[in-house]
RNA sequence: GGCCCCUUGGUCAAGCGGUUAAGACAUCGCCCUUUCACGGCGGGGACAUGGGUUCGAUUCCCGUAGGGGUCACCA
């Protein structure tokens, strides 16, 4: 008998890999262009440092007319969530950042390097540790979790590496006689790499990203097929690339230390190993230290929590993508209206550290991504935001022509307003427009400088009655404005009091400010002329009277 | 603990043997302005630490400290 044999014994069935070979044909791509991946397990949940992952991985494909595809990696039952495939699908799609190939649902999927799913690909797996079982390069392991544990203890007490290797391989050279009775015994078991690697020797690894890493060599005989049949990540990962052809392996850092076993792997299977490129993790401050951004602690670690607060998805991308390459902020003052496509990412630029993750700088995006927007986009952004999450914003914003108007304010020209950097922060923005919600509560009214409360009536009374006319041109709007000013005593022009304040009690600001704050009730709004124009002549004047009214009290 | 990686202002970061050590966010001040934003100008603020190597180290080497990752039949 002989490991030909016990590896029929083990796999009767399976198919040569000669199948699989032929079966994947090569990718018919441009020279130098990139193939990269997704293979999120199917928790549901995407993590804002997956996005990350996933907004290099797809810009790199794309900028070298690549393939970006999305495997899902659901070989441990234990952690599998219903609809898990369905979220991440969502949220990929949430971020306008769909996979070339790959699921597109919770059983369909698209391309001709599948099935993407890898509890599907289990019988290619088996027919692969076959071809290792026949080489000797694989063996069969009985070592119950008792067994593994006795052993972990024992070398922790003795203060020595942990792991199955060396001397502690215990089945390591049962004979194929021996191993092939223990089958036919029904003795369970799993399958194991029979490691050629040397602890003291070490292999030179050049990450993409990382640069040049030393490790020790893989001595570990790691789990290739668990007692469920299904392969560990390690074993997936160098078959499914490799039939796949991944040519730039882009994860997250903590699979940096598990490179040499992954090179091993290709390397005994006899496959052309791809790049590798490790991400820095995203991190947050923690009580003074730093720790990678954590699903349990952090809300905004869930990609969820920007749309639910109404952050545009360009926002977020640009952000990460200012993590990722920091020309790319200097790329964007130079082209402020490009689309990020056009802007290419280096891998070997991207930062070995992670970096804190920043909430005010991902809203200082977002204020100047939206002050960009149209009226009209800003409209149907909100309401499909408020759709979800503000039926009350839904309601107030149901007369699309007046809503255009209040969105319009002050935007459009040069110098845009930025006082919007999520969809959230819109309905406290442009309350005060809408009368139902003006007079909802208790009118506070701080006009500021001017105390002096017939002074103030008086100013009210006046532009009522003197001063306003809802078909003045903005020019002669404020002139009167000015009028106003004078015949109160105070002075026409700004630059004029600075001279001599002493002169007038004020300016014609002050004035304003009295009138903007009896219209608005607040003594910060944008442009007060294009206000009373949204509002016109009737809200107006009842607005100013309702000031009065409340002085009068 | 073993192995691996990292350490430039509050944060993200350029620079990689000789620089007044960029820029962005944040912060402060001034200007613009009918308010607030916007915009413009300016200020404060950094090469973890100790040794080398060198004519010269933020840049190279070694140690120390600090941080991160990893050591599963999880990914």
């Amino acid at each position: 008998m002989d490991y030909k044999d016990l590896a029929n014994l083990i796999f009767p069935n399976s198919k040569d890999i000669s199948y699989y070979e032929e079966k994947y044909k090569n990718r018919n791509l441009d020279e130098g262009a990139i193939v990269t991946r997704f293979a999120p397990s199917p928790t549901g949940f995407v993590h804002l440092g997956s996005l990350y992952q996933v907004v290099v991985a797809r810009k790199v494909a794309k900028q070298t007319n690549g393939v970006f595809f999305l495997r899902v990696e659901d070989t441990d039952q234990k952690r599998e969530i219903e609809n898990g495939v369905t979220g991440i699908i969502e949220s990929l799609k949430d971020f306008g950042l769909t996979p070339d190939e790959g699921m597109k649902d919770e059983i369909n999927e698209i391309g001709n390097y599948g099935p993407y799913k890898q509890s599907l690909r289990k019988e290619i797996y088996e027919s692969y540790a076959k071809y290792l079982l026949e080489q000797g390069k694989a063996y069969p392991c009985f070592a119950t979790p008792e067994e593994l544990e006795e052993m972990r203890q024992k070398q922790e007490a003795a203060k020595i590496r942990p792991g199955y290797y060396g001397v502690w391989a215990k089945y390591r050279n049962l004979s194929v006689e021996e191993a092939a009775e223990k089958i036919k015994n029904g003795d369970s078991y799993i399958i194991r790499l029979r490691s050629e690697g040397k602890e003291d020797r070490k292999i030179k690894h050049h990450d993409v990203i990382k640069g040049n890493v030393d490790f020790p060599e893989n001595d570990q005989d790691i789990v290739i097929i668990k007692a469920d049949g299904l392969p560990t990540y390690h074993f997936a990962h160098a078959i499914d690339d490799h039939l796949m052809q991944t040519t730039h392996v882009i994860r997250g850092d903590e699979w940096l230390s598990s490179v040499p076993l992954h090179l091993q792997l290709f390397q005994m299977l006899g496959f052309k190993a791809p790049k590798y490129a490790h991400i820095a993790p995203i991190m947050k401050e923690d009580e003074g230290g730093k720790r990678k951004l954590s699903k349990r602690k952090d809300p905004e670690a869930a990609v969820s929590y920007y749309t639910e607060i109404g952050v545009p998805k360009e926002a977020v991308i640009e952000y990460l993508l200012n993590i990722a390459n920091s020309s790319f902020e200097l790329w964007r003052k130079q082209n402020p209206n490009t689309s990020i496509n056009e802007f290419e990412l280096q891998l070997n630029k991207m930062s070995v550290s992670g970096a804190l993750f920043d909430i005010v700088k991902i809203l200082d995006i977002a204020k100047t991504v939206i002050s960009k927007y149209s009226a009209e986009k800003i409209y149907e952004e909100t309401i499909n935001w408020a759709e979800n999450y503000d039926k009350e914003l839904l309601e107030l914003l149901e007369n699309k022509e007046y809503a255009l108007k209040v969105f319009g304010i002050e935007r459009g020209n040069a110098k845009p307003r930025k006082d919007i950097a999520k969809w959230s922060d819109v309905k406290e923005n442009i309350e005060y427009m809408y009368d139902n919600k003006f007079y909802e509560k208790e009118l506070e009214y701080d006009y500021q400088k001017i105390i002096d409360k017939d002074l103030i009536k008086k100013i009210l009374k006046l532009y009522i009655e003197k001063y306003y006319n809802e078909n003045d041109d903005k020019q002669m709007w404020f002139d009167k404005i000015k009028d106003l000013a004078e015949e109160v005593g105070f002075a026409r022009e700004v630059k004029e009091w600075k001279q001599e304040p002493e002169k007038w009690p004020g300016h014609v600001g002050d004035i304003s400010t009295v009138l903007r704050v009896a219209l608005t009730s607040k003594s910060n709004t944008p442009d007060m002329y294009e206000i009373m124009q949204i509002l016109g002549k009737e809200k107006v004047f009842k607005r100013l009277e309702k000031a009065m009214e409340v002085l009068n009290k």
